[in-house]
DNA sequence: CAATCAACCTGGGTGC
DNA sequence: TGCACCCAGGTTGATT
């Protein structure tokens, strides 16, 4: 489900809501989405510990704890497919609840049950954020850089896109967008990728992530943000879920296409 | 190796 | 109504 816009929006919805409150209760309703041995101890841990900050890595929300003995630890959750992260009220689709200080709850969600959740006292060690590619909002991440990644990889150019390895936080709906706005088609060997073309990638990543944060992410079915309300993006989408729809820019019919056993919408005229 | 597929799950939609 | 598919913002590991 979400991708960096959307974790990214939940991140600065949860950072305004639960920053400096307590865990007064914690629910845990199904077991398997918390990925530690011994769930009573993660219980009794996070029972009475104080929210510190909420930080995001990729599609890897990170929630900074102190523990009732001092102690700083990471509370970490990947979304996947369906998670949802809200705060408010209490949820008939919660698998996680935290009651807080202030009465409210702080649920997580997931119909698919795909999510995972750790307390870590490092996050930085964890294998995922160990392998994960540059974040592509960074200042750091420079045209440059993007180049020389390019350089060395094979293969068919979104599915590189999706390589969490290859860069952090793009996803289905994402890449198919930036690869449209770029004139790519999704199938290219990223070898045979030019100058201008590689150019043009790297100034869309920034563009439609940015602009999709602005518009605080897209709910295509069960996202959520960090209130409870959808987001606005997919009122932009120019090729994602329309599958026989005209393109935008050349009135053509929109292809859905399977590539790396994920659905992929793009433009046969626009995209080469 | 690159590409494909199944697995992890639940639930909504569609067509017979 | 029922049933048998197919589909889904993700990731991983096995196989060809």
């Amino acid at each position: 489900m979400p991708e960096l816009p959307e974790v990214e929006t939940i991140k600065r919805d949860l950072e305004k809501a639960i920053n400096n409150k307590n865990i007064v209760e914690v629910c845990v309703f199904k077991p398997k989405i918390i990925k530690e041995p011994d769930i009573a101890k993660f219980k009794r841990i996070l029972t009475g510990a104080r929210f510190l900050k909420v930080a995001r890595r990729g599609k890897l929300l990170i929630l900074k704890i102190q523990a009732r003995n001092k102690q700083v630890l990471f509370l970490t959750i990947h979304l996947r497919m369906s998670g949802q992260l809200v705060f408010g009220a209490k949820s008939p689709s919660s698998r996680l609840c935290f009651k807080l200080s202030d009465k409210k709850y702080l649920s997580y969600n997931d119909q698919r049950l795909l999510g995972e959740v750790r307390l870590v006292h490092d996050w930085r060690k964890l294998k995922l954020i160990c392998a994960m590619g540059p974040e592509p909002l960074d200042k750091t991440f420079t045209r440059e850089k993007f180049q020389k990644r390019i350089a060395e990889r094979t293969g068919k150019v979104k599915a590189v896109l999706l390589d969490q390895k290859f860069i952090a936080g793009l996803g289905n709906i994402y890449a198919a967008e930036v690869l449209f706005h770029s004139r790519i088609n999704p199938m290219r060997q990223i070898n045979t990728l030019d100058n201008s073309e590689i150019g043009g990638l790297f100034r869309n990543i920034k563009k439609i992530l940015n602009n999709a944060i602005i518009c605080r992410g897209t709910s295509f079915s069960d996202y959520r943000d960090g209130k409870g309300n959808r987001g606005d993006f997919f009122k932009k989408l120019s090729v994602y879920g329309r599958a026989g729809q005209a393109c935008r820019r050349c009135k053509n019919e929109i292809e859905r296409i399977k590539l790396g056993g994920r659905g992929t919408y793009f433009c046969g005229r626009c995209q080469r």
